[in-house]
RNA sequence: GGUCCGGUAGUUCAGUUGGUUAGAACGCUAGCCUGUCACGCUAGAGGUCAGGGGUUCGAGUCCCCUCCGGAUCGCCA
């Protein structure tokens, strides 16, 4: 039978007690970590989230309090009374942050007993993923995932005080709304009431943030749960949380950053004690797809993209040529000094990995110090190898890697995604450092082939440029209407995605518009928007917001390398939770009062 | 939806061309041990080789299917 504790009250934190505490009586409680019996002499390390610390039993206690100890086994969970006592000699602990100090007990309670625990509770211990997530509980008992989790608060923090000294408001908005079409697939709630329709979970909470403003609330933030029935990623979850906002009289879109900017810097600061001094640098989309094949450029390191397409442009040989002739380039990459250390199979193995990406092949050329050895320079003139070389800066040592197709996104994503592998697997950056900066100019317009209508690259509420309305409104051109730009940002940090956002149209006609141009039919636009459009005729200031992926930032900042760390319970790749085993079916008569006819499978 | 990888004691893994009773380490249980801190020493318990089917005299090993987990592309306005 467990003990009572029986009003006895703590007075410390196990890992808060250095040798300052020394002959002070006192309580702590947490669970055993580790026992160590020596005859007559017997240790156990007690375990609370602040960390460890050592419990003493010796022949100078009571012979029953001893028997007590030694039957305490791994995370029992105890309440422990008794002296602190310093740590002489060797019996220090360097490696322990309490090391100088243990607590000689008293007396000890055993307030709770615990069977053998399916895997060792130790940051040394290695165990699948599976088994850990089945007992998430358990594998969150360990200090890095609670160190995670401590640090997560810290950020939510930091950030509230922020917004709140900035006067935003915290107000909630509605997990139960409405599907929206556009966007990611939605979670689907049904209703009771209604049967046959349905309430959608929000995949953020765009519209609301955007009403709260033409609702007088003037700044609002938010940490919003927010929900997508998407397949998973490393650092992708189901449902996950922003930090969200959004400002009333923000009309261009530094109003908006400069105040997203200051909170990141605070966050840095308070969380890693790390100070940006300048403002954050900022890059055009533009300028980021042509220099680094991406809309998140990891500028941490070189390797830049360079457009060879005008070295190449008469050589003949094929496949530069049918890149070039269907409207396509032909691109390149310069990876220094890696002509020799760079294996023939190593470029083989980054042409498969460009494949992923629509890459059809991968030419190379090593500029070795005596020889060049390359897949595609016997198709060139001499001259056209030399403008080549020369237009990447390349010497001898040097590696060239070249992709070439007709689809331009082909030749960003592969290339874009190839120098990112090539710099890990190079290490040709600090893993500690942070590489932040603002991309902005994002076009507003993405024109889908098969579908034969124009997307929202932001979505569709997002302002364009206010210089390039003329062509919104008066261009037919597909290729003209893909550059009018938006007044949309992201923030990225070491080549991720924090967080981004936009100026939002609150000018009616001009919604009106973007709805146009994304093939909405008044019908639709009533239907799924009518709402919205509708709040907008009643006075709408300029606004415009932008959202963090709270559990990105808390990776970056932790140094996690997957969501499901900073997540306290994450749901696995089929987004199914191992621990609880949702989702599931439920009872028929729960179907039966919602109206659904499902039949179970099987 | 596509491609790739994995599943053997509680855990992490090894397991030879397909061949006797499937091993190790850690963990667990018991005993000994007064300064350990991944304590040490001794002994012991512990297996549906993910599940099903097939090939074979014989399958952890080869083949097929299913289930479970992971990485990645598509997808994520």
């Amino acid at each position: 039978m467990a003990d009572l504790l029986n009003g006895l009250k703590r007075t410390d934190m196990c890992g808060m007690l250095t040798a300052r505490d020394e002959n002070r009586e006192v309580v702590v409680m947490g669970f055993a970590a580790k026992a160590r019996d020596l005859g007559n002499l017997l240790f156990i390390d007690l375990r609370d989230r602040t960390g460890l610390l050592q419990l003493a039993f010796d022949g100078s206690i009571d012979a029953a309090l001893f028997e007590k100890a030694r039957a305490v086994r791994t995370e029992f969970v105890l309440a422990v009374k008794g002296t602190v006592r310093l740590r002489t000699g060797k019996n220090i602990n360097v490696g322990m942050a309490t090391g100088e100090v243990e607590i000689l007990v008293s007396d000890l309670r055993i307030l709770s007993e615990a069977e053998v625990t399916p895997f060792v509770i130790s940051e040394k211990a290695v165990v699948g993923e599976t088994l850990r997530l089945k007992y998430r509980y358990l594998d969150l008992r360990k200090p890095t995932l609670q160190n995670n989790l401590i640090m997560r608060d810290k950020i939510s923090r930091v950030a509230r005080e922020y917004l709140a000294d900035n006067g935003f408001l915290e107000i909630e908005t509605p997990f139960l709304g409405k599907s929206t079409p556009e966007g990611a697939r939605d979670y689907l709630v049904p209703s009771r009431i209604k049967h046959g329709s349905f309430y959608a979970l929000p995949q953020s909470p765009q519209l609301y943030k955007q009403l709260l403003m033409i609702a007088g609330f003037d700044r609002y933030y938010q940490i919003a749960r927010c929900f997508r029935d998407e397949d998973l990623r490393a650092n992708r979850q189901p449902e996950f949380s922003q930090i969200d906002l959004e400002m009333s009289y923000a009309e261009r879109d530094e109003d908006v950053m400069e105040v997203a900017e200051g909170m990141i810097k605070n966050i840095f600061s308070a969380c890693k004690g790390i100070t940006f001094d300048k403002p954050f640098r900022r890059m055009k989309y533009a300028e980021g797809m042509e220099r680094f094949g991406s809309d998140k450029p990891d500028t941490r390191f070189g390797l830049e993209l360079n457009d060879i397409s005008d070295c190449v442009k008469n050589s003949g040989f094929s496949v530069f040529e049918n890149a070039l002739k269907n409207g396509g380039s032909v691109r390149a990459i310069c990876v220094r000094n890696s002509a020799e250390k760079i294996t023939r199979k190593e470029i083989d193995s980054f042409a498969e990995f460009i494949r992923d990406y629509g890459a059809k092949g991968l030419a190379w050329a090593a500029l070795k110090p005596e020889s060049t050895t390359s897949s595609f320079y016997k198709f060139l003139t001499e001259d056209e190898i030399k403008s080549i070389e020369s237009k990447l800066s390349a010497e001898r040592g040097d590696l060239i890697l070249v992709v070439a197709d007709s689809k331009n996104k082909v030749v960003f994503d592969s290339l874009g995604a190839l120098r990112c592998f090539v710099a890990k697997k190079l290490n040709l950056y600090d893993e500690k450092e942070y590489d932040i900066l603002w991309l902005t100019d994002f076009p507003l317009l993405e024109y889908n082939d098969e579908d034969g209508r124009f997307y929202a690259v932001h979505h569709p509420f997002t302002s364009p440029n206010v210089d390039d309305l003329d062509i919104l409104y008066n261009s037919k051109d597909i290729n003209e209407l893909s550059k009018v730009r938006a007044y949309a940002y992201d923030l990225v940090i070491n080549g991720q995605e924090a967080g981004g956002g936009s100026i939002r149209i609150h000018n009616p006609e001009l919604q009106q518009k973007m709805f146009e141009m994304l093939g909405m039919s008044d019908e639709t636009i009533a239907e799924r928007f009518g709402f919205f459009v509708d709040a907008f005729k009643y006075g709408a200031p300029p606004h415009g917001g932008l959202a963090f992926g709270l559990d990105r930032l808390v990776m970056l900042i932790t140094g996690a390398e997957n969501i499901k760390d900073v997540i306290a319970f994450p749901k696995v790749q089929n987004a199914s939770c191992l621990m609880s085993g949702a989702p599931d079916f439920v009872d028929d008569i729960q179907l039966k009062e919602l109206g659904l006819d499902v039949k179970k499978e099987g």
